[in-house]
DNA sequence: GGGATTTTGGACTTGCGAGTCCATTTTTTG
DNA sequence: CAAAAAATGGACTCGCAAGTCCAAAATCCC
């Protein structure tokens, strides 16, 4: 069904990172698949010729591309949550990569416009949020394994308001510019997980 | 410059909330000039008149119409926090209308679609912000003169956190179609608030 | 009432950009 | 090396939707 040479392969991936970076430059609105065969060399043939669906398929493939950047930037603090100076530089880790990043959120400008209708756009949002959850919850029953957090607490549902607290510090930022909401939510966010914290006997 | 008969501002207005419905309905990448023309029965020439910057200014007044809507619908809540009885159904009120307005957020969506590259949409959300994040901040330092919220914490920057858990819940809710980050990051929020009490003497 | 102004209808222009097609070149495979 | 399959170039079509224009109708103002 699908051999793909190794000189197709490199071609289709250089389509989807032409795209990708386009899209991160100047916005999925402001990206037209010429644009994208410009920037990469290549021409309109092989565009459909590896992505059949078109701009869809197109787009879809740069979201998935960008989900998968959210997570990997946080590599490696995300995946080791175990005491609150981990907490702390996995904070800073966020912040910082998301005042990298600047106004424009690709993802989230892939994904609003690829409109929630698509099905396969909001899939790729909906993973992302459940890993990226999954990863929060096991960093809070670690601590909360340490003692360092009351076992009382849903660390599922403690994850989920973590994570409420990044999507709406980045999108305010998306607007001001700033990341002082990101900062106030997180460490609100990291502060409320540490007053569960047992007392010290 | 804009006399504007009776008439005259009574189309107008007929073309703004015409657009507004549509674009709740069927987001805004869906919805072209002329799907707006039919629904309110009126004609090119008319919605050229009254928005001679033509689409663009019709989904800026969008915008503006919506952003107005969002604190609308919070009130009489929203300038009222001043116990925490009237926090918990400012919180349920809020929870309850994002759950009313589904997955469709008209306002992302039409500054996503605008771009932010026009100075005016980003102007629109962050005006809104401010309002937003001013009451709380005003519905917390009342809570600070009424001894019920330790007088050490920073108003603003925790109305600024409370805000940031808003938006992310409402942004995960557009893609899950869940509310629960939604209601678990505003119940962190006003948790945080209480543990942050005066210790009763 | 009547001239000025605003409102309205709707056909027309226009440009952009997605997607198609086919001929040609390159690579793989046996 | 030769046949088959894959990769490439780029011109062409085509539909959509934004925006323009002008003439006709309604309304306002004195």
């Amino acid at each position: 069904m699908r051999p793909l040479t190794r000189k197709g392969a490199a071609t289709r991936q250089r389509i989807l990172e032409g795209a990708a970076a386009h899209i991160r430059e100047h916005g999925v609105a402001a990206t037209a698949l010429d644009d994208v065969l410009a920037r990469t060399a290549t021409s309109k043939s092989q565009l459909f010729h590896y992505f059949p669906g078109g701009r869809e398929e197109l787009l879809l493939a740069v979201a998935r591309l960008e989900a998968d950047r959210v997570l990997e930037d946080q590599r490696p603090h995300l995946s080791d949550l175990t005491s609150w100076p981990a907490w702390q530089s996995w904070r800073d880790t966020v912040v910082d990569r998301y005042r990298r990043q600047g106004r424009l959120c690709p993802l989230n400008s892939v994904t609003a416009h690829l409109g929630n209708r698509t099905p396969g756009a909001q899939a790729v949002v909906t993973e992302l949020m459940n890993r990226w959850q999954s990863e929060l919850a096991t960093g809070v029953r670690h601590m909360q394994n340490a003692g360092e957090i009351d076992p009382a607490l849903d660390a599922d549902r403690a994850a989920a308001a973590l994570l409420a607290c990044i999507q709406g510090g980045v999108l305010i930022q998306m607007s001001t510019g700033q990341t002082t909401h990101l900062e106030a939510a997180l460490d609100m966010g990291i502060a409320y997980l540490r007053a569960g914290r047992l007392p010290s006997p």
